[in-house]
RNA sequence: GGGGGCGUAGCUCAGUCGGUAGAGCAUCGGCCUUUUAAGCCGCUGGUCGAAGGUUCGAGUCCUUCCGCCCUCACCA
């Protein structure tokens, strides 16, 4: 038995048909929530009830059989007595653990006083003809989990429990903008010209248009946009694409959620963004300490707040992000590339290097220089910096904000000197629509932008980004196990 | 892309020095009306990730390839 589907469940089928019961019928009995019947259940003995779901282990006693059933509600054992069920029971054998089944029955206990379904009518919703992953360990091989998800979220309860999460993260984040008068839009994922993160795009290709498209790095221009245009408090949450690598803090899609308050600068965002924290520590989390990689973090604001010039220096001897010559000297020290790179590109890397980790936060990095900003607005009393601040925790980048970049002309400028060092993480290209929306004129504007996914990491405690994404890209493979066996499993080609 | 590790039954895993391919669970058969990792008895189940090589003999050693994980690089 080399194939992946079970011929034991095969025959199961068979014989099924041959008895006359539709293993997926169209239609089955209604059922109410497992949750629902748990509730109030020592005043409700007796009562009938009808509930659904998948079937999990089944302990047998020749004229008696328990398996508990579990939806998404909750979880409740059924008893399957043999004098209760005169027509289903030349068929029990039929239907077996991971199958869904309907079961209505009376609420009641058994001897050791488990709440029990005791069922007088079993209706099979729907049969499982792969073997389920092993009741106890559940299914632990990592490539399986994320290649085949439903079979992890059915074995693995806490998986669920993870995704009702980042669920429910996401709406009270939503929540939060709405409360603060902020609409929700959506922009672009396919734009001519990528923008407002430095990234390696994926391109496609319009074939009616024939015009070649970048999936967006970054929805930031086009929410500009319509802060030019008077909307002045938005937001969205949606999907970026880079081309870049996988890791554990990294998918090639992920979800960003970016916002633009118009009268606002950097400073009100990091109020907005204490007040997101506060936010979700009330709603979701239940308190505002999370653990994360065995380490503890709390959540509660204030955040602390660093200069990020004065944490380069810290590091790294009293280095001066401005000293070129320093600059070079440190870089070839920590062994960083620095050929044919801008100096401010080389003096960043070795923040990232030396600082990054070191940031268990909360804490607010903020006032990077300019040259590394080209999107946001320089201080007023040292156009060297810009007002620009970088949310960390747990060494992890979560958020960027900044005061935005307004003034046309500038933007213009710095664009241009963007293009000076291109490389196919810089745009090809002057987003000339960009500057003529700023030419109409743009309110001062607080931005921000926060990775979604590492949010739901920090928040859930997934040490990887692949534990909070549902379907994590993997290579495409033909050949492993996981395929069914075509000769053994019929023909099983196409989706039709 | 660089470095390290891993891949054995449907699932979770052993497999010693190179010498007949193993266990538990699941499945199947038997007993059992209060179990909950039910229990007891019996059976079945293998392309040892793939290909090649060394050897009298390879799950084990070598080479290449595939996949996954970890780590570094890059980013949020």
């Amino acid at each position: 038995m080399t194939d992946r589907i079970a011929s034991d469940r095969l025959e199961k089928l068979e014989a099924l048909r041959a008895a006359a019961i539709d293993p997926y019928p169209a239609r089955v009995p209604q059922p109410t929530a497992i949750a629902a019947c748990l509730e109030g259940i020592d005043a409700r003995q007796g009562e009938t009830v009808v509930v659904g779901g998948r079937l999990g282990q089944v302990r047998d006693f020749g004229k008696l059989r328990f398996a508990h059933l579990r939806d998404r509600t909750g979880e409740i054992q059924i008893g399957f007595r043999r004098d209760d069920l005169a027509g289903f029971w030349p068929q029990r054998k039929l239907v077996e653990t991971a199958d869904h089944v309907v079961v209505r029955g009376e609420l009641g206990k058994t001897q050791k006083g488990e709440d029990t379904v005791w069922a007088h009518e079993v209706t099979l919703a729907g049969k499982c003809l792969r073997h389920p992953p092993e009741k106890w360990h559940g299914m632990k091989d990592t490539e399986a989990r994320y290649r085949q998800r439903y079979a992890d979220l059915f074995a693995n309860p806490e998986v669920r429990d993870t995704f009702v999460l980042r669920s429910r993260i996401v709406q009270e984040l939503r929540r939060y903008f709405h409360l603060l008068g902020y609409l929700e839009v959506e922009t672009p994922i396919l734009q001519p010209i990528f923008g407002g993160a430095t990234a390696r795009p994926f391109t496609t290709h319009h074939n009616t248009l024939d015009m070649p498209l970048f999936l967006r790095i970054a929805p930031e221009l086009y929410l500009k946009r319509l802060i030019v245009g008077g909307m002045e408090r938005v937001f969205e949450v949606g999907r970026v694409f880079r081309n870049e690598g996988i890791s554990m803090r990294h998918n090639p899609e992920f979800t960003m959620l970016e916002s633009y308050e118009a009268y606002a600068d950097y400073r009100t965002i990091m109020e907005r963004v204490e007040g997101l924290f506060a936010h979700l520590c009330t709603t979701v989390v239940g308190g505002s300490k999370v653990v994360f990689r065995e380490v503890e973090y709390d959540l509660q604001p204030p955040f602390q707040k660093r200069a990020y010039c004065e944490l380069l220096a810290e590091k790294n001897d009293g280095l001066d992000f401005f000293d070129g010559e320093a600059v070079l000297r440190r870089a070839r020290e920590l062994e960083l590339k620095t050929d044919g790179m801008p100096l401010e590109k080389v003096a960043n890397d070795i923040f990232e290097a030396t600082v990054e980790d070191s940031l268990g936060g909360p804490v607010f990095v903020y006032d990077y220089p300019t040259a590394i900003c080209p999107l946001a607005k320089q201080r007023p009393d040292d156009p060297r910096l810009a007002e620009r601040f970088e949310l960390f925790i747990a060494g992890m980048e979560l958020g960027n904000a900044f005061s935005e970049l307004n003034d046309p002309q500038d933007q213009e400028a710095r664009f241009r000197k963007q293009l000076e060092h291109v490389d196919e993480e810089s745009p090809s290209e002057l987003d000339e629509d960009y500057v003529a929306a700023l030419e109409y004129g743009m309110p001062p504007a607080g931005g921000l932008g926060i990775g979604i996914d590492r949010l739901c990491m920090l928040l859930t405690g997934s040490s990887t980004i692949r534990d909070v994404v549902l379907f994590p890209l993997l290579r495409q493979v033909k050949d492993v196990p996981i395929q069914a066996d075509q000769d053994a499993a019929g023909d099983q080609s196409g989706e039709g």
